[in-house]
DNA sequence: CTGAAAGCGCTTACAG
DNA sequence: CTGAAAGCGCTTACAG
């Protein structure tokens, strides 16, 4: 037999497919004896509603979509135990949808919050290009989490949808500032594509700030970009873009990696010119992932507030599903921990530095 | 205005819903001209259909699903590129469903099979103990990918369903009998809970196996079980159970690990505890994962054949979708691939290897 | 407490 | 090539 319907259970127990559907809903207006007789012969048949069917019909459900762009980012990982804990604590119902990078995420938003009548939806990742009119399209509660560039592009951008991230460009001119004060003057850093619009561009703005203020000139010897062709955030490319770097004619102490996963691949590179870290060169990587803690040596980075973040996205999306015109745009501090892969040059030559000055 | 349907566009456009919806799903029994003027509108208007009525209209779609129990574990991660090109050539359209390590399979598979109209299934990860019976519930094709333990508890599993893995024993009793050749005796193991049905027990199996083939009596004090309230393959798991190993009595001179993940913690603790690898300790890992390349030292491992075991799995389940009813259980063979982390004590001791002879 | 009926937004024979 | 109509499998007022 192919597969079972209402109707089925319903012939089956000699009852209308109403009674069946409110039995299955735990409608309170049905006789609990009914009740248990249908469910009965709902298990016994291992009888599943079509949620096609369900959300067809249904005005709105009580469910939330998390739309992850870029699944293979452990970050992005870090952070779903944190959401699954802040949406069943607002008492939604949720799912996981991953898009992959190419993904048009606003037409898949508003794919999804048709197919499922969606309540609202959570956007974690990609970047944010879409103008405001595009946005607008999406007709749900829509929360930007940690989405690059948000607003970058468009003055306007954000007048219809809340957003939560961090500050790119001060967490950036925050880890290069740490490095100067370590008495680091040759500090290279791996960054995005050349012409990045976001993430990149943004943190590379923060790395030269810092430079400048300690009276440093900006180098571009000493910055490794992203290929065109391989804009990934992976451990190999840290590796290449790392070597291309060691085997360049600049010298350098300190390397600012701007993830943590090319940061591992950047350690690697290292080793192997037969260097240490952070002997010959110190490292700082971005986001916190829980592998840094395993490099050696661990690996100081620049932690990036998940819970904080998680719980504001869902607050906002709250906000606006029950209702609430405000849209905001919360940027939070992240924090630099400090841990073994840096080395403080005034430690080592503290009179030389002495004289420096 | 809420959200436009298939009428809107009918009704702007002078014709009707049938005619849109041909339009829409390129119907070859359309006027070309109409069709223009009819997606001109739905371009204009950024009409989305609703995928619920589709769904429930149409009568099978033409998408598998791939269904993902773990999607934390880098191992699946690095499948998924590979299942993409499959199922793209394979003229399929597809996608990833991510369920929790709680999540009831089967009721899943078959709650999208239903929902979706789905043509198939492909199911990665995950344990499956359920008896044959309950796999029959599924009324699409299936194929289980990586799966432990498939078969292992009932006798008659499979018979409605294709399998694709590898031979967990076989290939823990590689990685055993290769740390043997290489002089090691003392050798230690992390595995899964203590009464593990699945991998873990398989790839204990062959670890005894093994050294029992080589002289080597069985000593449980040099196996580090997982913790029954923490199962999870994750560093932190790794380093907290090799410190534990590293805490006892005995010594031994290398450790098989079950995942590359616990490998990776298990490697920062033999950092911690001031030895080095693998001068002190030999490192095995198992999956393949492509963090392992860029440990230091890089990691021998257990690679998994994924391209094999994707292509086979897509294979199989279009075989089933084409009407074969002859039901495959695939066993791939791994690759031990030697990389740094295993020290050939018979190099380090040829004189003393001589003598024991 | 239960049932008959309408309808969610589509697709697809069928007729023209 | 196009339209009217049936129907996918549910939920939910409405009436009783």
């Amino acid at each position: 037999m192919a597969t079972m319907t209402i109707k089925d259970i319903a012939r089956i127990c000699g009852v209308s497919i109403s009674t069946v559907s409110r039995a299955i809903n735990n409608d309170p207006a049905i006789n609990e004896k009914t009740r248990e007789r249908i469910m009965q012969v709902v298990r016994e048949f291992n009888y599943i509603p079509n949620n096609s069917a369900r959300n067809l019909k249904m005005a709105e459900s009580n469910t939330v979509a998390l739309i992850v762009k870029g699944i293979n980012n452990p970050f992005f990982q870090g952070m779903f135990p944190y959401f699954q804990k802040e949406l069943v604590a607002a008492g939604c119902d949720y799912f996981l949808h991953t898009i992959s990078g190419s993904a048009d995420e606003v037409y898949v938003a508003e794919e999804i919050a048709k197919e499922k009548r969606l309540k609202g939806i959570i956007l974690l990742g990609g970047t944010m290009d879409y103008p405001d009119v595009v946005l607008k399209r999406i007709h749900v509660p829509l929360v930007l989490c940690s989405v690059a560039g948000f607003g970058v592009n468009d003055p306007n951008g954000g007048s219809h949808v809340s957003s939560v991230s961090i500050d790119d460009e001060k967490e950036a001119h925050k880890v290069v500032s740490y490095l100067c004060d370590r008495g680091h003057r040759q500090i290279a850093m791996l960054t995005g594509v050349r012409g990045d619009t976001n993430v990149g561009m943004m943190r590379l703005r923060g790395y030269r700030r810092a430079l400048e203020e300690n009276g440093i000139a900006y180098d571009e010897d000493l910055v490794a970009f992203m290929d065109e062709k391989n804009q990934e955030y992976t451990e190999a490319n840290g590796y290449q873009m790392m070597t291309r770097l060691l085997k360049g004619r600049k010298k350098f102490t300190a390397v600012f990696v701007i993830a943590d996963r090319m940061a591992i691949g950047a350690y690697k590179a290292i080793y192997d010119a037969g260097l240490r870290i952070p002997d010959d060169i110190s490292v700082v990587g971005f986001d916190g992932i829980e592998l840094t803690r395993y490099m050696e040596p661990s690996m100081t980075t620049v932690i990036q507030p998940v819970q904080k973040m998680t719980e504001s996205s869902v607050r906002l999306l709250m906000d606006q599903i029950n209702g609430s015109t405000e849209r905001k745009h919360l940027l939070y501090e992240a924090e630099l921990h400090e841990r073994d892969s840096v080395l403080d040059l005034n430690a080592v030559f503290p009179k030389a530095e002495l004289l420096h000055a």
